[in-house]
RNA sequence: GGGCGGGUAGCUCAGUGGGGAGAGCAUCGGCCUUACAAGCCGGGGGUCGCAGGUUCAACUCCUGUCCCGCCCA
């Protein structure tokens, strides 16, 4: 038999730890490649390894997991591949870091020692994250964790290079890429974060060569002049017609620079003249290209000055400027300077001021292949969730720019490109080549650069699946079910794997996306440890429980709006969990280790039968909110039923068939007590693994894991319409009886009377069912009249169309009385007139559909009879305690 | 400048096919009633940002407008 003795409260941190072990060691998590059942499948987003769980983590986590869980309890065959991303850049600043506090940098280590040390950083730090995914409950099937460094996975993302290589769609090229001088390494156009920031507008002077005036440009970048090599002027600019073909001369290093005209510039934008920078603008790049002035690079790929930049070689972007600002000023060239506000790109990893800078880099050709993945929305075969999401994905598509995927880095999916030092050919291929194809020579030396780590991501739906193998996980679980993701990466990641799915798949990677909201401090502001407003969500789970904490993301899950979090919030939650323990103590004191064989029998009393009938509905609810992602929906209904419905009403009306001696009424009322508390349960399940699994093992006759008990689906035999409605006349009459007894200050402990006068179908409700109302609201008596004489000193209220009394003789303070009857009826009085109005209206009642006129009139007649009622209510006990 | 989202109770938010405005927290009053004071019972509180329009009927649909946030240039 089972300990069915609960401790008075439930101790999260006794519990979470044990029954994580007990669902790794019964192998629970463990997908089944070979099974038949129906597939569900979802392929984590790879946190990075260098990570700490954040919010954003745990809310990601804490959705996929009620998704598994949730199907598991289906029944489904559910893969959660799990797993981590190598975070190329983040990695190798960590171990970067952790070298120069021994006074080392990765030059003076090499290649091979350095990535041999990032490895040992890897086995000894690594695993953290995926401890913290365990510790919030994740379900996923570790034997299958993967990392986009492994064997597997880099033969992936070579095969993918090689492939789309020998396509054309992989090229070198030289172009203006972003650079980042404190990671020194290029970086793709989404890496980079403009951020507003408050700069300047220097205003400049580019004098004739002659000596005259010349030309006035504008410019936040001062320093960059060194590099200009042009002016563009626009070609209908009148002010400036002249100048174009002449020449103009660069301050400071004297060399004369040709004017040219070019569509690009804004004619009122500054002065309307445009300094050419080819080699530290995209722009200015085109424009060079367009007119012939040659790019010439004046810093260094530190974002130091060059040899180009003469007297100021050595300085740094910043103090170039100064410096600059300052000779220029000396000189009498700069004309004016003026605050200006403008976006400047970040290096979205250090944050350190982008520099664009003109290099050869490799590039995908996305153009096309991002053609097939809108394709594949259109058609519905990906849907996107919410929807509103769609015309996010399609701008970036349709405006998409090639994507530069090689970095200056060590830490990475090295380039499996070798360039020949005799015949300059270059070899991209699968297997390392020993031989020059082109001239036979073994001169070969391989690319430096890595591959972008999103590069390997963009693979991971199926190279995580053994791909290129064709395994059978890929047969069983491509394409998945769906990714769960924010938005905050449908570009960097979601728009990739679509991209690299489609292409080498043949088949979109998920059948849906949801993409969920980003999480916020409770003012709303995003959380940053700079901003020293992060809730750690290690923190959390200690203080409050991963139930309460997982519980609270769920209910705050709402699509398309961004989720403030707060500790009180995630308290309110923890009470919830509490709640649950409490009925599940009761029901257990009450049941105690009885075990019940066969069927649930047919449920007679009203409490059973309303409560088996309400639970169809909520599980019907729950299931379908599950099914579309309403997770906030899910939630909420769970925590209404259970603590409003559940507990405050089935709880207590069962009470005294619990405690009565008629053994019969007894053993039925506990099995379904026990049936219903094991729906909630298994209800919760998705949401709170641990305290519904630890309470799971209590309860007399459940077997095994919660996690593979069946999900509760609706059963449309046990709805019962006729239960649920008389339970709302003992729940309404109920009511009435506990505000009478709350505004009359009666104790609770006092009992009083009730007459209840009305039609037969509701009084016969009231009669039938009366024990409950006398219990729930401490009644001594209560008797049912169709009509008669009211009790004369008494308190009234009217529900439906009953009238309700409770005779207070002696203790009822009149004035009290009659302020709540009047307070009763100026609520009612103004809904009567809307209502009568309405029906007065003959647009209204030709116009409205016919049940819609019906309801206002069953309303108007409801009102006006409740109206009455009060109103004769309030009359008697008027004359009564005039002395009447 | 373009796009998207939001403005509903004191706070945080639901309200997914137009037809009686909801929840949690907070607040007020009463209760240690043998599951739970992390609780129970009851109450108060909203011209649904503003202005128009469509409609018999608008929180819901349309237009304009103000404010806040995000993304892209």
């Amino acid at each position: 038999m089972k300990n069915t003795l609960l401790p008075k409260a439930y101790e999260p941190a006794k519990v979470e730890e044990k029954w994580y072990k007990f669902w790794e060691e019964q192998g629970l998590f463990r997908a089944d490649e070979n099974s038949s059942a129906p597939a569900y499948s979802i392929v984590i987003p790879p946190p990075n390894v260098t990570g700490d769980l954040h919010m954003g983590h745990a809310l990601n986590n804490t959705l996929q997991d009620i998704l598994c869980r949730y199907r598991r309890m289906l029944g489904d065959n559910v893969l959660w591949m799990p797993g981590t991303d190598h975070a190329g850049i983040a990695t190798q600043n960590v171990v970067e870091r952790q070298l120069a506090e021994e006074g080392l940098d990765r030059h003076e280590l090499g290649r091979e020692k350095f990535i041999e040390r990032v490895w040992q950083w890897r086995e000894l730090y690594g695993g953290k994250i995926i401890n913290q995914l365990k510790r919030l409950g994740a379900s996923c099937d570790w034997s299958r964790e993967r990392f986009t460094m492994d064997e597997g996975l880099s033969k992936a993302v070579r095969l993918v290079f090689a492939s789309l290589y020998h396509e054309g769609l992989i090229y070198r090229g030289l172009r203006i890429i972003n650079w980042c001088p404190r990671c020194i390494t290029a970086l793709a156009n989404l890496e980079v974060e403009a951020e507003e920031r408050q700069g300047r507008l220097y205003h400049i002077r580019y004098p004739s060569p002659d000596g005259r005036d010349g030309l006035v440009v504008v410019t936040t970048r001062p320093e960059t002049m060194l590099g200009d090599t042009g002016v563009a002027v626009h070609p209908e600019d009148e002010r400036y017609r002249e100048f174009v073909g002449k020449t103009v001369v660069l301050p400071l290093l004297n060399r004369e620079l040709p004017v040219v005209a070019d569509q690009y510039v804004e004619m009122d934008f500054g002065s309307g003249t445009l300094k050419v920078t080819p080699a530290h603008d995209p722009h200015d790049f085109e424009i060079g290209q367009r007119h012939g002035l040659p790019p010439i690079r004046v810093m260094d790929d530190q974002g130091l000055m060059n040899e180009e930049a003469g007297p100021y070689m050595g300085l740094d972007r910043d103090e170039c400027r100064e410096k600059i600002v300052a000779d220029l000023k000396e000189q009498g060239f700069l004309l004016k300077v003026e605050d200006y506000l403008h976006r400047v790109g970040h290096c979205y990893r250090c944050k350190t001021i982008i520099e664009p800078t003109l290099s050869e880099q490799w590039f995908v050709s996305v153009k096309q292949i991002a053609e097939a993945s809108m394709t594949a929305v259109h058609e519905g075969k990906t849907r996107i969730i919410p929807e509103m999401w769609e015309k996010n994905y399609f701008d970036w598509l349709e405006n998409i720019e090639d994507w530069c995927i090689s970095r200056q880095i060590w830490w990475g999916h090295r380039i499996p490109a070798w360039y020949c030092e005799d015949c300059g050919e270059v070899l991209v291929a699968m297997e390392d080549p020993e031989k020059c194809s082109r001239c036979n020579n073994s001169n070969l030396v391989q690319d430096n650069d890595v591959l972008d780590t999103w590069f390997s991501s963009a693979l991971w739906p199926f190279s995580t699946m053994g791909w290129p193998e064709q395994t059978p996980e890929l047969k069983t679980f491509y394409p998945t079910s769906v990714l769960v993701t924010g938005f905050d990466i449908l570009f960097f990641w979601v728009a990739r794997m679509m991209m690299m799915g489609l292409h080498f798949m043949k088949d979109v990677p998920f059948r849906d996306v949801y993409i969920h909201a980003l999480v916020r401090d409770a003012e709303g502001m995003k959380m940053s440890k700079s901003k020293g407003n992060v809730i750690d969500p290690l923190v959390i789970m200690d203080r409050y429980g991963t139930d309460a904490f997982r519980f609270t993301l769920a209910a705050f899950a709402a699509q398309g709006r961004d989720i403030r979090l707060s500790e009180e919030r995630i308290e309110g939650y923890r009470h919830f969990v509490n709640k649950i323990w409490n009925a599940s103590r009761f029901t257990l004191m009450n049941v105690g280790g009885v075990v019940f064989e066969g069927a649930l029998p047919e449920a007679k009393s009203l409490a059973d039968r309303w409560m088996l009938s309400r639970l169809q509905e909520i599980s019907r609810k729950v299931n379908e909110a599950l099914e579309s992602y309403y997770f906030n929906d899910a939630a909420s209904l769970i925590y209404q039923f259970t603590w409003h419905e559940f507990c405050d009403w089935y709880l207590e009306m069962v009470k005294p068939a619990l405690y009565g001696d008629n053994h019969k009424e007894r053993m039925e009322t506990q099995q379904f007590l026990l049936y219903g508390l094991s729906s909630v349960l298994r209800l919760l399940h998705p949401f709170m693994p641990y305290v519904t699994e630890e309470l799971w093992h209590h309860l007399p006759n459940s077997e095994g894991s919660i996690m593979v008990a069946d999900f509760p689906r609706p059963d449309e035999s046990l709805v019962d319409r006729q239960a649920e409605e008389q339970m709302a006349v003992v729940m309404d009459v109920t009511t009435a009886i506990r505000n009478i007894r709350g505004e009359m200050n009666i104790a609770p402990a006092a009992q009083v009377d009730a007459v209840v006068f009305g039609p037969d179908h509701l009084t016969g409700i009231v009669q039938t069912h009366g024990h409950y109302v006398k219990d729930l609201a401490r009644l001594s008596g209560l008797e049912m009249h169709k009509d008669g004489k009211r009790p004369r000193v008494a308190a009234s209220a009217v529900v439906r169309e009953l009238e309700l009394f409770v005779p207070l003789e002696h203790v009822l303070d009149f004035t009290d009385e009659s302020q709540r009857l009047q307070k009763e009826i100026s609520k009612l009085e103004p809904e009567l007139a809307r209502s009568k109005k309405k029906l007065a209206n003959k647009e209204f009642l030709d116009r409205a559909p016919e049940d819609v006129v019906s309801k206002e009139r069953d309303k108007f007649e409801r009102l006006g009879d409740k109206l009455n009622k009060l109103q004769r209510q309030l009359e008697r006990l008027t004359k009564i305690s005039n002395g009447g």
